[in-house]
DNA sequence: CCCAACTTTCCTGTTT
DNA sequence: AAAACAGGAAAGTTGG
């Protein structure tokens, strides 16, 4: 189990970092915020999954470097394979490139697993071409979500979204179950270092991020206990309208973590509607805090330093950050009122010390850690 | 099933 | 007055 959980971390923070279309900072800076962001996002989010192809559609000479992520991503954790022997910084590759690599490269990249997926690539580039139409059952949970027609193509606007498909939203239930009603939205497009086609090839130089397990930097631990959950969204085309009434659910039945909230009228039609949903396990919400902060060119609006030696930062758009904090976890009822509460437990727990005096100030505590430039530094 | 960790939600009161 | 802060209480999810 640790090890699937494990490279759920790894892949999560790989796509975080590499596989970002655009940092898009004008999502940043919403009409408004509350539901207009939410509804904004939320166009983005379609209009960003229309594109969205996977590995297993096409043949591998033509996939990209992000879908041979997801193909290994998927294969990996098919195997339950430790992520530790993993040098992830090998994967940045494209298909073709992925292609022309020997039983033997394979091997040394994945240890025995490349063995496997030698031969797993060689069928995919026989067969691919029929997999749209028998698909194997491994892959049926792919398939089943993976073609929902978007609302409105013609919302297209790259750059522009804050949707994480690849993000670490989600958990992977291999049946993917719920990703019909995941919003998927995550903090990634703004932590992220960009794809490599747009972003400075610097910031997401592979070779800097050496996804090794137990790498210290703030990335990896960003999706410190994500589950699975590249796996689980970059398959996933998750619908605008479903996104926002959330009025579909999954069998799981369970509830959203917390104290159920108490409903008048109106929430409670809407409610009626909906059932509860399986919650995401994810970034701890200091961890998704200071990853906000750690990226300040990416983060643009939402919260700055005002002493980054002493962890002391600031909320700029507080709503904002709740919303998305609540996108992360699937949660579009989050507000600040709520983050900060949560925040004010870190108190106790010294993740967090006390800022008196100055609204929407905190500083990290010695129970925090990845804040440090130092820290940091290999990261960008 | 139990428990601990970690929120999430609600609430009342206080401070800025 | 509004927004933010404080912190108790209760309830939920998740992982061990």
């Amino acid at each position: 189990m640790a090890g699937a959980c494990e490279i759920s971390n790894i892949f999560t923070n790989y796509w975080n970092a590499v596989y970002q279309p655009e940092p898009a900072l004008a999502a940043l800076q919403p009409p408004s915020e509350g539901d207009s962001l939410l509804s904004f996002l939320a166009s983005e989010m379609a209009a960003e999954t229309a594109d969205k192809a996977h590995w297993s559609r096409e043949l591998p000479n033509l996939w990209s470097k992000q879908q041979v992520l997801e193909w290994i991503s998927y294969y990996v954790e098919k195997n339950k394979y430790d992520a530790n022997n993993i040098d992830f910084s090998c994967c940045n590759m494209d298909g073709n490139m992925l292609c022309r690599c020997s039983r033997e490269d394979l091997v040394a990249m994945f240890g025995p697993l490349g063995e496997k997926m030698f031969g797993q690539l060689h069928e995919l580039s026989g067969y691919s071409e029929l997999s749209a139409f028998s698909i194997p059952d491994e892959l049926s949970w792919i398939y089943e979500y993976d073609i929902i027609p978007t609302e409105d193509p013609s919302h297209q606007q790259q750059n522009n979204l804050a949707y994480d498909a690849y993000g670490s939203n989600s958990d992977l239930n291999t049946n993917g179950e719920n990703s019909t009603e995941d919003p998927a939205f995550s903090l990634s497009p703004y932590l992220s270092d960009g794809y490599d086609s747009t972003m400075s090839p610097a910031s997401s130089e592979v070779s800097s991020l050496r996804m090794k397990a137990h790498s210290p930097n703030s990335l990896l631990s960003s999706g410190s206990d994500g589950e699975l959950d590249s796996a689980d969204t970059k398959f996933t085309l998750p619908n605008a309208n479903r996104l926002i009434n959330e009025t579909s659910d999954l069998k799981h039945g369970k509830r959203r973590r917390g104290r159920p909230r108490k409903f008048n009228k109106d929430t409670r039609e809407c409610q009626e509607t909906k059932k509860s949903k399986h919650s995401a396990r994810g970034t701890h919400l200091w961890e998704f805090i200071r990853d906000i902060l750690i990226h300040p060119e990416l983060n643009e609006g939402l919260m700055k330093w005002e002493d980054r030696s002493e962890g002391v930062f600031r909320f700029l758009k507080s709503e904002a950050v709740a919303q998305l904090w609540g996108q992360r976890k699937k949660n579009s009822s989050m507000t600040y009122e709520k983050l900060s509460r949560a925040m004010r437990y870190y108190y106790k727990r010294e993740i967090l010390e006390r800022v008196d005096g100055r609204r929407l100030v905190y500083k990290f505590g010695k129970n925090s850690s990845g804040w440090r430039e130092e820290q940091t530094l290999n990261r960008s």
